[in-house]
DNA sequence: CTGCATATTGGCAGCGCTGCCAATAGGAAT
DNA sequence: ATTCCTATTGGCAGCGCTGCCAATATGCAG
């Protein structure tokens, strides 16, 4: 015979709030009453209630709750990735906000593709959550539809750049790369180049190059060579991709890229080739990554609020805000890179 | 008048199944079989329930489903922190095949404290969660017990050196530790360090801090210093606490780290410092992180298959499968900075 | 001690969907 | 054409909890 273990039986006979009501000897809706401090009951019987909850170890069932009360207190998160840390970041900016007024967050990564994106949306639609939450302004057709349907709070995050459906906490992507332009101008850089990630997909970073690229032509210096690496970004990807760039168009005095990830990756890739920065070559990211501030050199960068982000977007959920933009902002940071 | 935006209505009397029944012209339980594509149904009544779902836009309620089903496919992910790279990516391994099989992952974040970890899994298991996964198998009594009575399989992560209260799928940090110290005494350190975070609320580097001593200890080459963040790890203190021990304890030859993060802040501050690596002090992490292997020098570190933890992980969970410990290994890295 | 306002409490109908089972329909076999 | 078997289908009772409302208890002024 095997006592090891779980036997794979599911035992428990979970038990009920009828049965808690049994056993303190009180009405079904009075146990639901004393258990969420809703209505009046006496302290007699609040103590006989908890006293049954506790000996019983009674876990109220949120799904018939839920069903119920027609409130889920679910808040979805769809974005695009785990390994960016920018989402885990806004996750735990909202998590601990929702945490305290007991709401649970449910999420789904789309790997920056909007097919996968609509569905998750619709997945998690199917739970009736208090607020969705997604990555930007860009969304396929049905997502939008879908959501505009469902009748549950959305919020956009990161981007400010379009139209919002409903609720939109961020920064403008286009004014923090407008904002590292003109800084790397007034450095006096003059032959900048790009090294960036997927920008089709990552459209933040798509929109951050194209404000870029227009900052620099309006000041007449417009970029002099790009090195767009197809898929996500990566430290790795930075070094390489400067590594390619520079074999390309050697005479460059600076480089703005996608985020720090690629950045760090470029400023490894000038100190194993002794590549002194900034003189010979300015590195310019984007995010103000805790590590990028520790490196040697800081890292010139912009950082962004995303922990706010996050906490600000659970709390317009919780207070049922009406439907507004956000903006809080980004900092440049100057750092010794640029 | 105000027409822009949601004005906080809540629209749509949201679309039943009852309803869609009703516009199909067929009965609730075929619209319900047609739906879950499951059990027998003509491809003429196939269509028209789909036609009529497209029509009114009908998105199931998961939460209805669940309470008559007693299955929700959602899974609890109860995790120490999200800035921590190591659990977002086993979320990732997890979410990626959970998804595929329409489990929906739920998370909440204990911050390194044994009574958040009880309160979270006493919310999540109020979800009846197909599943709730842990990190480590330190808990407290009420968690366990909570764990234990619900009936719901339990999967400990990251941690083997213990016992586990269902599944647990890891590796062991000992053995990781172990490994360490035996790579650095075979390079011919003898002055060995040691900087870390807060060991207490990390079990797992506190395993691995424990078991590092005794390696050494065995081989006769006792920690000569140690110096310990009272935080979270993170880079920042890492190089701090480098610092701070080289300040005390200057003759050290080798550190060892409680991981990568704070390796690269004693990387980085040798670099700032002009300390050569590994020739006047060599380095060694834990967790073998991406950026870590394109710094300069590779860090020398172990690597742990955080990824695949989670998609076994959610294998064994979606397969039902016997109570059980899996070792995933790790990986030594040689790098070049030990 | 009586009457009325207020505090407590219990009963019970759903919430929207699934599972079970009986009923009906469509064919093949006789 | 009739019978039997199987593929389809509809009905309906819950799942466990909340919301509403009526019923009862309690407290206090009169």
């Amino acid at each position: 015979m095997d006592f090891s273990g779980n036997m794979n039986v599911k035992p428990q006979t979970t038990v009920t709030l009828a049965e808690v009501a049994e056993a303190a000897g009180v009405g079904e809706s009075t146990v639901s009453r004393v258990l969420r401090n809703h209505g009046s009951f006496s302290q007699k019987t609040h103590d006989r209630v908890m006293a049954a909850v506790e000996r019983l170890g009674y876990v109220p069932n949120r799904i018939a709750g839920a069903l119920a009360s027609a409130g889920s207190r679910l808040v979805a998160f769809v974005i695009p990735s785990l390994s960016n840390i920018v989402f885990p970041d806004v996750l735990r900016g909202a998590g601990g906000v929702l945490e305290a007024s007991h709401y649970q967050s449910v999420f789904a990564v789309t790997d920056y593709d909007p097919g996968r994106e609509e569905a998750m949306v619709a997945a998690m639609l199917a739970w009736r959550p208090s607020a969705v939450m997604l990555a930007g302004l860009e969304h396929s057709e049905g997502t939008a539809k879908m959501l505009r349907a469902s009748g549950c709070r959305v919020v956009e995050l990161l981007d400010l750049d379009g139209t919002a459906l409903d609720l939109a906490v961020g920064f403008s992507n286009a004014a923090a790369a407008r904002a590292s332009a003109e800084f790397m101008l007034r450095r006096g850089y003059r032959r900048i180049g790009y090294v960036g990630h997927d920008l089709v997909r990552d459209t933040r970073a798509g929109k951050r190059f194209a404000a870029f690229c227009a900052a620099l032509e309006a000041e007449g210096k417009p970029l002099v060579g790009r090195e767009i690496h197809a898929g996500a970004s990566s430290v790795e990807a930075g070094r390489l991709g400067l590594e390619r760039l520079l074999a390309r168009v050697p005479d460059l005095d600076a480089i703005y890229f996608s985020n720090d990830d690629m950045a760090l990756g470029g400023y490894f890739h000038c100190m194993a080739r002794g590549i002194s920065i900034p003189s010979q070559l300015a590195i310019f990211g984007y995010n103000g990554l805790d590590i990028a501030r520790v490196t040697p050199q800081p890292l010139s960068t912009i950082r962004t609020p995303r922990v706010a982000i996050g906490q600000v977007a659970a709390q317009l959920v919780l207070d049922d805000a009406p439907s507004q933009t956000i903006d809080l902002g980004f900092e440049l940071i100057e750092g010794e890179t640029a």
